[in-house]
DNA sequence: GATGAAAATTGCTGGTCACGCAATATTGCC
DNA sequence: GGCAATATTGCGTGACCAGCAATTTTCATC
C-alpha cells in the first residue's frame, strides 16, 4: 500500500475513532463535526470528504469488521464446511472469549445500536458486511449469488444471528460473554428454526 | 377510533403516501419537505411533528406492513405450528400473488433500497416490525422474549428471509412474482441452511 | 348549542449539516 | 527539483430538524 494510500486510511481511522470516543464521552448531540475534525486536526470540510454523516463515521469501524469476517472465510481451509467456516470465523471475530468484554467496545456497540440517528448508519454497515459475505459464500460454494438466493440467505441469517446476539448481549445483566450466545444462535439457525431449543 | 385519532392517522398516511409518490416520480433530491407537506395542504412545521425526516415518511408504510405481520400472527388459529403461521402470514402479505406486481409498489421498495438515504429508514422500520413481530412469537410459544433468543431468532430470520427474497425480486428479468420467492427463502431457513437446496 | 380544557397546527428561529466549487497545499514520480 | 495528480481547505448555499409560543381546532361536558 503506497504511502499516499496509508495516510488516507489512517486519517479515516483516526475520524471513526474520534467520532466514537467523543460520543461515547458526551453523548452524540453534544458532539458537533467541528469538534471531531478538531480532535484529528483537520478541517470540518475534510471530515465530509472521508465521511458523509457523523453516523457514518461511528458505523465506519463496524463496516471493517463485518469487511473482516467475510475475507477471513475466503481464507478459511477449502475442506471444512460452509457452516463450520462461517462458525468459526464469526464467532472468532466476536470479540475476546473471556469473561471481560472491552468496556469501550460495549459503550461503542450501545452507543450504535441505541442511538437513532445511527442505527441506520449501523444497519447499512451490516447489510454491505452481509453482502460481501454473500459474495465469499458463492464463490465458495461455487453458485451465483444473482441467481440463487442461498448465499444471501445464509449471510443473512448470518446477520440476524449476529443481531440478535448483540442485542441479549447488551441487555445481559451480570454481563456475559458474546460468543457463546453468538455460537447457540447460528446453531439454532442451523438446526432449523421450526423447532425450538428443547428445554 | 376517535374522530381524532383517525384524522392524524389520514394525514399521516397522506404524507406518507406523498412522500413516496413525489420521491418516485422527480427523485428524492428534487422532492423539499415543504413539496410534500403543500401537497397534503399542510404547514411544513406539521410535517416534522409526523416524521422527523423525508426518509422516515417514505419508509411509514413498510413499517405499518411490518406490523400488520405481527399483529395477523396473532389472529391465526392456535392449533396451526409457529412455523406454518408464519409462513402463511408473511407470504399472503407479501402482495398478490399473480404475475403483475404492482408497478407503484415495485417503484416505492426500490427507491426505498436504493436511495442511500433511505436505506437506513428502511432498515430501522424493518428491525422495529420484526421487534413486534418477536413479541408476538413469544406470546404465541409461551417464551420470555427478554431471557429467550429463539422468538427473536426466528423474527429476524424471517425479516432476512424477506430481505433476501425482495432483493432478487427487484432483480428479476423478466419480473416474476415475490410470494414464489419467499416461500422459498422461508423453506430454506426451515430446512436448515448447512444444507444447501438439493440442485 | 355553548364553553372550556386538551390537543393539533403553525410561524418563527437558531443551530447544524452536507455538498458544490474554486483555490491552495501536499504528495509522489521522473 | 519540477510537474502532474490528488488531498485539503474555505466559502457559500440550500436544506433540514427541533424548540418554543401563539393560534386554531377538536371533543367532552354541561
Amino acid at each position: 500500500m503506497g504511502l499516499r494510500e496509508r495516510k488516507k486510511w489512517e486519517t479515516r481511522q483516526a475520524l471513526s475513532w474520534a467520532a466514537v470516543r467523543l460520543a461515547v464521552e458526551r453523548g452524540l448531540n453534544n458532539v458537533l463535526v467541528e469538534d471531531i475534525a478538531a480532535e484529528v486536526g483537520v478541517s470540518p470540510r475534510t471530515f465530509n470528504n472521508y465521511f458523509s454523516s457523523k453516523a457514518e463515521a461511528i458505523s465506519a469501524r463496524h463496516l471493517d469488521r463485518g469487511r473482516q469476517i467475510a475475507a477471513a472465510l475466503r481464507a478459511r481451509p477449502a475442506d471444512e464446511s460452509l457452516w463450520e467456516a462461517i462458525t468459526h470465523v464469526a464467532v472468532s471475530h466476536a470479540g475476546p472469549d473471556d469473561q471481560r468484554p472491552d468496556p469501550e467496545w460495549t459503550a461503542g456497540v450501545r452507543l450504535m445500536t441505541s442511538e437513532p440517528s445511527v442505527q441506520g448508519e449501523f444497519m447499512k454497515a451490516s447489510a454491505a458486511a452481509e453482502s460481501e459475505l454473500a459474495v465469499a459464500i458463492a464463490e465458495r460454494i461455487g453458485a451465483d449469488a444473482e441467481r440463487d438466493m442461498y448465499p444471501g440467505l445464509v449471510a443473512a441469517a448470518v446477520g440476524a444471528a449476529t443481531q440478535v446476539a448483540i442485542q441479549h448481549w447488551l441487555r445481559s445483566d451480570p454481563p456475559v460473554p458474546l460468543t457463546p450466545l453468538l455460537r447457540d444462535a447460528l446453531d439454532q439457525i442451523a438446526a432449523g428454526l421450526p423447532q425450538p431449543p428443547t428445554g
